[in-house]
DNA sequence: CGGTCAAAAATTGCATACAATGCGGAATGT
DNA sequence: ACATTCCGCATTGTATGCAATTTTTGACCG
């Protein structure tokens, strides 16, 4: 299941899972379960089954007799969570270059950097581009690493890559922020294509220790606590940070 | 919940939860629900949650409308699995050796290490030795990461970690490995004290890329596949390397 | 003897009902 | 007025019943 968590189905499981990554369910916001059932026209029975693999993915918290909220990151959780995304995806991405791409991934990941570039020369609204860019980042990310020959690997990937959207909040953003990271994910596809995996890898931990390091400050922005401090923030429905 | 994994409560999740570790449900059986719902003396409504979560867990396979199995890992999954571990717990010890171990700690993984000490000499059956000191020494991993800092690779290692017994039938052991794991259990411990980060990332490297080369050929063992299930080889996948 | 199809048994999926727990607010006493 | 206790409501925990699906079994035919 942990391994379909992917997969945009019908299940209540996917559709609650998606409400809480885009932001309609916001950090920190209690869930009701019968509020939930209704919502979706189903009984408790599968929205319970649902709600505790989302605490297993830890999308949810859960305490007995209590119930289920979503979870509310602090800005150390996103660092440690960024700490793990260097260790992963520089790894993936070094299997990868090792392994080599295979000539359709290489031509889709190309596709989706001129997508990105495109984006860029359309002088869009700034907020409208930073979704864009932020949509085309992650299946990027996704895709490079989807070669990488190891489904563990993959899979605890996943789990430090999908968080809810409002994590964004603990983030600067600016518009050459969106380039550098464009550039960066430019020179890690070439590195890749050339075979070259350790300066894949390293290029991979810089860029991804670059976004972290767009954190706010500890001090600057107090720690957003958890009771229902919900702001429905949203924006697009699929998005994450960049990275 | 994820991060309560660990924890041996009495509810039917942990419970279940031990009976696939310990080899109580061999890799590959069949779970039925009524059958365990009996067995456990509740109804199938917790046991359901609980099989769920543990399916999230990815201790247990499930397919709708035909329920659950216990995983059955494969020869390659393993070695998957060992690849994480190398990348994860290289990466735990280096921050604990960085962070410097607590004196309460490290008193505590000491007596761990005389424990083994112990074990060793007093001459036990092969088999009581064993399997006594793989108990001492997942404690000592588990007990080394504590202090790391980061929850979240807690939590990955945690999953990588906890896996059915039944896998050590994949690996080849003898009386000298046991002699040179709780050896390098050592060595690494004294680089920890010592704030040597670099080399207790190595020496757990190595550590864990020993134990990964003493995995049984995967030609000369058939795997064990139970029911149909041919699982996702991908032809030796494999890391290491470098370049 | 083996293969195929159908019916029966077993099992899972979902909904509902009820019990248990926790939380809040009102009422009461000081 | 303030603190405390108790009752009632909201929510979660569990059991059970029934529908839907799958698996097994057995009979029939080639």
């Amino acid at each position: 299941m942990a391994a379909l968590s992917h997969i945009h189905d019908g299940t209540a499981y996917s559709r609650i899972r998606q409400m809480i990554l885009s932001g309609d369910l916001a950090m920190g916001a209690r869930i009701i379960e019968t509020r939930i059932a209704e919502h979706l026209g189903q009984s408790r029975t599968p929205i319970r089954e649902a709600l505790r693999l989302l605490a297993s993915d830890g999308l949810v918290v859960f305490e007995p007799n209590r119930g289920y909220e979503v979870v509310c990151y602090t800005p150390a959780d996103v660092r440690e969570i960024y700490s793990c995304r260097v260790l992963l995806e520089s790894e993936a991405v070094r299997l990868v270059a090792d392994r080599g791409l295979s000539p359709e991934r290489a031509a889709s990941l190309e596709a989706l950097l001129d997508e990105a570039d495109a984006a860029f020369a359309a002088e869009l609204a700034p907020e409208i581009l930073r979704q864009q860019f932020l949509a085309v980042n992650n299946q990027f990310h996704q895709l490079l690493y989807a070669g990488c020959g190891n489904e563990m690997l993959l899979s605890m990937i996943r789990k430090v890559t999908d968080i809810p959207v409002g994590i964004r909040h603990y983030f600067r953003f600016s518009d050459d922020l969106l380039a550098g990271s464009h550039a960066a994910h430019r020179k890690i596809f070439q590195a890749t294509v050339n075979r070259q995996p350790e300066r894949a890898s390293a290029l991979m931990r810089e860029h991804i220790w670059t976004a972290k390091d767009r954190m706010i400050d500890p001090s600057e922005a107090g720690t957003p606590t958890h009771p229902g401090d919900a702001r429905h923030d949203n924006g697009g429905a699929d998005e994450q940070s960049a990275a």
